[in-house]
DNA sequence: CCTATAGCCTGACGGC
DNA sequence: TGCCGTCAGGCTATAG
């Protein structure tokens, strides 16, 4: 699940609930998750300390931990993750990998039934962006058109491809890449150097389109307008807006959901 | 640099 | 009901 807007969404989530508050233990029930760091290392950067500010860059969510030998916590939410705060234990979900026991007796969460994540430690967030060789991110980062237009030029993939590839730009994954390229009218097998003059200025409009719009639906699929693509995904139904018929096709392995009729191969 | 493929994990779903 | 294959909003390693 959890691509741009969804981790945003975790983010102001976590910001609401579970920051400035004492961490009193630490459960790691799935140590295999664990990135560059012991469970018992990452224990000792946690208890007795506090959440203090967050950031997000693409997928992966930093949060602040002060005290002691300051640094971030790293998620990494794959497929399947999410938080969860609550006070009753009977909430805790399932398949929670990493649960921070606050001493008001509230409970963070990290749960992740098909543990496609990654819990780590970093003491420099910028270092570890560097290290990655992660591409801006839209919403963090300062991105104008021809910062954008720069992104792309030079680059001979399919532009869905090229749009999902998280070392040039952070953070979309494949549902909204697939919205993008909708709400936009690009196929998404049009080979970048095909790509017409006018179809970057698209596409940058409806990259924000798509993720302002998704966040402000609290990326909740339910809450999102009617014309979009992505509350039809898989009836493989008429396109919302032109009625021609939703296609699906694989590109680089990702099953792809398009309309065939706006959506023109160039 | 680009593409295709397989693998990592687990749960939900549909067909038989 | 049970079994089995397939699929899933991510990412990496590998080979060509």
């Amino acid at each position: 699940m959890p691509e741009l807007p969804d981790v945003e969404i975790f983010k102001r989530y976590l910001n609401a609930t579970a920051l400035h508050k004492e961490i009193g233990g630490v459960e790691v029930s799935a140590p295999e998750l664990l990135e560059g760091v012991s469970v018992q290392r990452l224990r000792g950067r946690l208890v007795g300390r506090r959440l203090t500010a967050s950031r997000r860059h693409g997928k992966h969510l930093f949060v602040r931990v002060d005290g002691g030998e300051d640094g971030w916590l790293r998620l990494h939410f794959g497929m399947t993750g999410r938080l969860e705060y609550s006070k009753d234990a009977g909430k805790i979900p399932e398949h929670t990998r990493l649960r921070l026991d606050f001493t008001n007796g509230y409970h963070l969460a990290y749960d992740n039934p098909r543990k496609l994540g990654e819990i780590g430690w970093v003491k420099s967030v910028e270092g570890f962006l560097a290290e990655k060789g992660l591409g801006p991110d839209p919403l963090a980062d300062d991105l104008p058109l021809e910062a954008f237009r720069r992104l792309l030029a030079g680059r001979r993939g399919m532009v869905k491809t090229t749009l999902m590839n998280q070392e040039v730009l952070a953070g979309l994954g494949n549902v909204y890449a697939d919205e993008m390229l909708f709400q936009a009218g690009v196929h998404p097998e049009t080979k970048i150097p095909h790509l017409e003059n006018d179809a970057f200025e698209g596409l940058y409009h409806a990259l924000y389109q798509v993720i302002e719009g998704a966040i402000e639906a609290k990326a909740d699929p339910a809450n999102l307008p009617d014309d979009w693509l992505l509350p039809h995904r898989g009836e493989a139904g008429a396109c919302p807006r032109c009625g021609g018929m939703l296609k699906n096709v694989d590109v680089g392995g990702r099953t792809t959901w398009y309309c065939a009729r706006h959506q023109k191969r160039s």
